[in-house]
DNA sequence: AATAAATATTAGGCTAGCCTAATATTATAG
DNA sequence: CTATAATATTAGGCTAGCCTAATATTTATT
């Protein structure tokens, strides 16, 4: 099995390379970890011999098909366990991540498959980010962050790509919640401020930066 | 807090207490834990410096009244996450132990009260162990093996005191679970066998090694 | 192309938690 | 009471995973 510290390694490599494409720079692998470069350019070689990253010196690195497979069992393991906490146990969406990220750790065959069953097989997690099945695979979803719509179009309010507890908070305060229908009805040209209609109903008036962190569907 | 290696010497030295009487061994613990002595000692001077243990050299330790109760701590998430595994997750009650290892080292203020109440605040675990409550209070039961009773008295099925997957399995096959209703019917004199009546019903024959690891109540 | 800035690697060191081997202490038996 | 056995401690070493400081390499700027 591998250590936490692998899997850390593991889920932010993989979450690098589908943001910014195929090398992952040994600095942003630092940054996001918060560990400095010299401790990254030593773990990365570890893994490199264990055959979880492929890592061409002063160019980068990428994860291997196995690395792969396991970061998406961890990504998997995060989620679900972010979905038991709020379903089950009543969290709130902006308090679970950080005990998800002590349970994605759990090692067990059966325990992930038990729990996803328990959970009715969730599609995503209570960011609305998706979960990949016990086979590694996820759902397609086609979703725009909000701040690319036009004045007229409306969708179905799916995820966020800001997960701070500030911003979870502040979309519960204006009674926002993932499932929502949301309308763009305007865009103020001079600060790029969007007026919303939230489920047919309440308008609201939301910041540009808001805006480019909620994922719309549909 | 406390890491993972601490807190298992702390329930470690917390049962030898139970079990024992106030001052653990050296060797002891070296045993139970599957660690050297030199270890052992090695790790005692560290915690005796955080004030868990109190360590006399060479005469053994103890719990401080801050390592109990941390030791509580520990039994409490461990037996609360293996009623979840069993009465939630569908797990088979040899199954848990080795997952429940690991998940009462999860740390969080919240989420033990949490899964308790999820939970309905059980006062036992899967094998009968009573759970503490958020106060690190046990609930006091008053059991007895088997194996003391005599001819003709009978109880309930509370608790083993072997807890490996052998036992246990063994009991599901003859069909006794927790909860259900035994007499003694006899003891023969020759080799301390028990034959047993369960539930008023099925009468089974069972060893003096068996009837000594089953707790009876009432 | 030369220089400066940004990135990456190497070298050396540290702590937690384990190990083995050697030594010291305490208990037990004759 | 001494010899032996059982227990416990010390000394020295190791790996994982981090650190800082020094050095090397790549990229950007003039
Ligand atoms: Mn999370
Ligand atoms: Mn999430
Ligand atoms: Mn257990
Ligand atoms: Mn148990």
């Amino acid at each position: 099995m591998h250590s936490s510290a692998e899997e850390n390694y593991l889920k932010a490599i993989y979450k690098l390379q589908e943001a910014n494409g195929e090398m992952v720079a040994t600095s942003a692998l630092a940054q996001v970890l918060g560990i400095h470069m010299a401790s990254v350019t030593d773990m990365l070689k570890k893994m490199s011999n264990k055959k979880l990253v492929a890592y061409q010196k002063s160019k980068g690195f990428k994860l291997t098909e196995k690395g792969r497979v396991a970061a998406i069992g961890i990504i998997r393991k995060h989620r679900l366990w972010e979905v038991f906490l709020v379903d089950k146990l009543g969290f709130r969406w902006d308090e679970v991540h950080d005990i998800a990220e002590q349970l994605e750790h759990i090692h067990s065959l059966e325990l992930i498959d038990k729990l996803d069953a328990y959970l009715d097989f969730p599609k995503t997690d209570p960011h609305g980010d998706p979960i990949p099945d016990a086979k590694g695979v996820f759902a397609i979803s086609k979703s725009v962050l909000l701040a690319s719509l036009l004045p007229g179009s409306q969708g179905k309010f799916t995820g966020v790509t800001d997960h701070s507890s500030a911003f979870l908070n502040y979309l519960d305060k204006i009674g926002l919640s993932l499932g929502d229908s949301i309308k763009v009805k305007e865009v103020e040209e001079f600060d790029k401020n969007f007026t919303l209609v939230l489920k047919g109903k309440k308008s609201v008036i939301v910041s540009f930066k808001v805006a480019n962190s909620l994922l719309i569907s549909e």
